[in-house]
DNA sequence: CGTACGATTGATCCTGATCAAAGTAAGTGG
DNA sequence: CCACTTACTTTGATCAGGATCAATCGTACG
């Protein structure tokens, strides 16, 4: 499409949750230990045994599939507050590892499950949780069959700010690969999008991995 | 990818869910009013308030979010037996309409949450439904990120199959157009895809809608 | 039988992938 | 402190998978 940027990039289908949504996940805050790991450590693999759930204290994680031939889908990254590994079944269905050095807090899931026996608001809680990464995945696949590159990058790069407090600068701890990896794209076409989009005058590369937003996040675009 | 059908396609880490899985939300079924639903009736609209749950006594329902120009992302094919609108949310995140004439109950979320907050074991189901959905969701983020036009109509004949039964006749009851913007795909290619793969020997355009899968469903492709 | 919608096929185009080569930045050890 | 290493990023040239544009074909139905 010649005005790839045309369509409302950021917002509309693919918003993020109401203001309300973040802090009811403070009740899943559970006692646990604290446990680091190393910048490209993983924290869990598919297939293994789901033993704990974790919730960041600092740096970023990557959860994530992959084929047998090395393709790879990222399907989110988390930060600092954000709860992962709190799965339903006994086997993980993802691998998580971390993307930066991290800190995080181990909860054994029996604990979670205990917590929940007891407590129905608990239960909701979890349901909830799980309901609000469905609807996140949900925007993803939307961005993933039917967005374009120029789309795709546009998005994360305002998610991005969003989650970092809806500032304009951005801080990538990702690589490019690990941004291709969660948009569909390959590292060349992002290395690529980028700069079309400093030419274009939607961004601004201030470092390597610090980008300038140059509109108001959330706003659209008009090539 | 010039071995397009090389690499595993049906199985791995798409695979389906264990057996287990699918009965437990039987206990799921609640009372509720029997409706009926017209071919291309919608169910339920994105934005709209969420009133109701449903189960699927007959028929087909597709899931999607489009975008304003028109583009969209169908998340999800539902079946007889399936359970689908039971959002956390007050809003609907998606629209879901008949893709042919359907049966279904009717369950008011109210009912739902009622039972909830009574029973622990009830809510711990709504947990696990969302989490069951979560890991579809993941499977197809990575089919829509990272997998071939042949992949993707391969493993979609086979997931059909296999809730279908696992018989090797699949019988479609969606159209082109709702398959491809599943698979992230054009109905052209879709279409050139389907005689592709027959001209291969892997699959049997019994009718326009009737597929006949030619390998063991859930076994690997050789090109 | 004729209409209308859905599906297939063909020709061509274009976005993003692939292959290849520099360029850049941050260590590391001498 | 600086040369060297290594990992990451950018840029260029070319390719190809799937999209787009366009026409025809089927099939279900009134």
């Amino acid at each position: 499409m010649t005005a790839a940027l045309a369509p409302d990039l950021t917002l509309e289908p693919t918003s993020a949750f109401p203001p309300f949504a973040e802090p009811n996940t403070g009740m899943l805050s559970l006692a646990g230990s604290r446990m680091g790991y190393r910048r490209g450590e993983e924290i869990f693999g598919e297939g293994e045994d789901a033993g704990f759930c974790y919730r960041i204290l600092s740096g970023t994680v990557r959860q994530y599939r992959i084929l047998a031939d090395g393709r790879r889908q990222v399907s989110a990254f988390l930060f600092a507050g954000d709860m992962f590994g709190l799965d339903a079944d006994e086997q993980r269905r993802m691998s998580a590892d971390a993307v930066t050095d991290c800190e995080v807090v181990a909860t054994p899931r029996q604990v979670v499950f205990r917590h929940a026996e007891q407590s129905v608001e608990f239960a909701k809680m979890l349901w909830i949780k799980a309901a609000r990464d469905l609807a996140l995945a949900q925007d993803h696949m939307l961005l993933l069959g039917r967005q374009s590159a120029a789309e795709r990058i546009m998005y994360f790069l305002s998610d991005l700010a969003r989650r970092q407090g809806n500032r304009s600068v951005v801080e990538l701890t990702m690589s490019r690969q690990d941004i291709a990896d969660h948009l569909g794209l390959t590292i060349e076409t992002v290395s690529r999008m980028l700069t079309t989009l400093e030419d274009r005058g939607a961004i601004e590369l201030t470092a390597q991995r610090r980008i300038t937003l140059r509109m108001n996040v959330g706003l659209r675009l008009h090539s």
